[in-house]
DNA sequence: CTGTTAGCGCTTTCAA
DNA sequence: TTGAAAGCGCTAACAG
């Protein structure tokens, strides 16, 4: 058993001061109103106490918390880290926290979270949101929302433009003589899905390559292990995966299946989260989840502040990263 | 510019349902206390309304606010994210939220997250703290504290004790007729490194077998890459790696120094959290990262709950996972 | 079972 | 420049 000390209280420095409890509060918050004698006076007696003002009381007090949430679909996926670090980055340097919520890929989980953090944080960030556009609609209104890939208008949103890069990579493959390339698609309630299969898409009719989707439900290694079948009997030569991890499991399954990348069969990922970690490095489409977490944040606290809601919508480019999972045709 | 909905509060749902302030705040916290009826009557209203309690104000009552607080050096490392995967899982079931610090590996930023978060949570899980004991010990005199992997007595710690699994990890070499081993080691503040280095160490001796101390300072794929030279440079035919993501490092290091793994050089990593995704797969001590982050949770949830602190100090234990880079010398 | 009445700790008019 | 006083929205005795 462990005594913890009660709080000091805004009335114990006034006492202690020989001033009224407003004026410890402007020593805290606006020390430009009181004399210079006054504010040094408060702030010694404060010191002396231990004071420390209540975040709480004041949180309730002015309506402001200081505190935003950030709520990805899976932690554990290398893309959302140093997006989240980011984010907490810009948040601390005005002075706000985060809380993170991880929603394991489930829309109902995350309605869940919004709602739990809804009343605890000003504003919130969405990271590859899987709710519907209504869903997401309903909550903006509630209070405000960034948004990083996903693209609803007059929502602000920041989103990672992977066709640029996407199309990059078809044109690569063409180059090297592929006709036929399978895409390995992501969660049906990515935006960043929809965006990677369409660029390729409409990428590949012009470079005269045929394109099989191939459905692997979660982005995880598992899921990209598990489709290796299914990609092998679509014919195709190549594949470019819906983000890095996923490809990942690709390779995996490809060597199981004792077809050597890239001798036999090409491969590019996206997000580049791997960098040259996998055997053989991963050819793959640049990442911008570092710059979108900041600039998410930013926009978010830039809301915040003006209490206004402007329709930004922030795009941040990608290209290729070639490595080596690419080769000509035999 | 979107007009954003003002609270609805309790006076409103009471004037509504003909009842007193008192009635509606029982209504959401103790139904019990009140008739079915007068509850239903409430609870229409309160719905009609659009009412959603006040976190902040129930928090300024009360003084619980239901939050607490997770701080982890780097959660770009791979084996922080299921950590806090599982500890946010187990807070969820108790209706708590959790807030999430990243200190960069940095003493200084974890203090001052510390003292951010301290206010704004009832309890704090400190991972892997790379803090002074007396600084541990001066922040769990302000607020209930449970640490992981930090071993300081009288306070609630939960420990991967990776003795175990590295004891066997030196014996697995000894027995393949390695003589001389490097010991790829961690942050200087690492609990978890002091360990493993003195379980290197100790399981060495009596297998006779020589240990030198390769000092990585931070555990990243850098790092690791960096090391490489001054690991080759101590004649060792083996090594162990303080984590796995230092291992990763190590083996890319000694790929570009032509030394192939395990043919030429054995190599094992701590954690497990890369499973066979390296190329060789990995041979590494396993991790219970997923069970510390559930455990501590739990643990300081149940020292809220029951207002007293125990010197709870919960091992778990690990073992060598053996995969594909090491083999005998030759 | 329900209403009345104080607060929780801080901010913020309004006066002085 | 400072003090007094009224809340912010909710909970928790204490009566009845």
């Amino acid at each position: 058993m462990i005594k913890r000390a009660k709080g000091v209280t805004i009335s114990q420095v006034a006492d202690a001061a020989g001033v009224a409890r407003s004026s410890v509060s402007r020593a805290f918050t606006r020390p430009g109103m009181l004399l210079p004698e006054t504010v040094e006076r408060i702030m010694k007696a404060a010191e002396a106490l231990g004071y420390v003002p209540n975040h709480t009381a004041r949180a309730l007090s002015t309506g402001r918390h200081g505190n935003v949430g950030l709520i990805v679909p899976d932690i554990a996926n290398p893309f959302f880290p140093p997006l989240i670090q980011a984010a907490q980055l810009e948040a601390d340097r005005s002075d706000f926290c985060i809380f993170l919520g991880n929603t394991g890929e489930s829309p109902k989980q995350e309605d869940k979270l919004v709602g739990r953090f809804a009343g605890q944080v000003e504003g919130l960030v969405l990271a590859s949101s899987r709710l519907s556009e209504d869903r997401i609609r309903a909550h903006a209104e509630k209070l405000p929302l960034v948004l990083i890939n996903r693209d609803i208008a007059g929502i602000p949103r920041v989103l990672i433009d992977s066709s640029s890069g996407v199309r990059q990579a078809v044109e690569h493959l063409a180059k090297l003589g592929h006709r036929r390339i399978a895409y390995v698609s992501g969660p049906a309630n990515s935006w960043s899905n929809k965006q990677r299969r369409a660029a390729i898409r409409s990428a590949a009719t012009p470079a005269g390559i045929e394109v099989d989707i191939v459905a692997a439900a979660l982005p995880s290694y598992e899921s990209g292990r598990n489709v290796v079948q299914a990609i092998l009997s679509t014919g195709a030569t190549a594949a470019v995966a819906f983000d890095d991890v996923t490809a990942q499991g690709v390779l995996a399954g490809l060597s199981e299946n004792h077809v050597s990348v890239p001798a036999d069969f090409s491969l590019i990922g996206c997000d580049d989260v791997l960098g040259a970690v996998t055997f053989p490095a991963l050819t793959s489409v640049s990442n911008r989840s570092v710059e979108a977490g900041r600039v998410a944040v930013s926009l978010l606290l830039d809301m915040l502040q003006s209490h206004a809601i402007r329709d930004v919508r922030c795009v941040l480019e990608t290209h290729l990263v070639l490595r080596s999972t690419t080769t000509a045709v035999a």
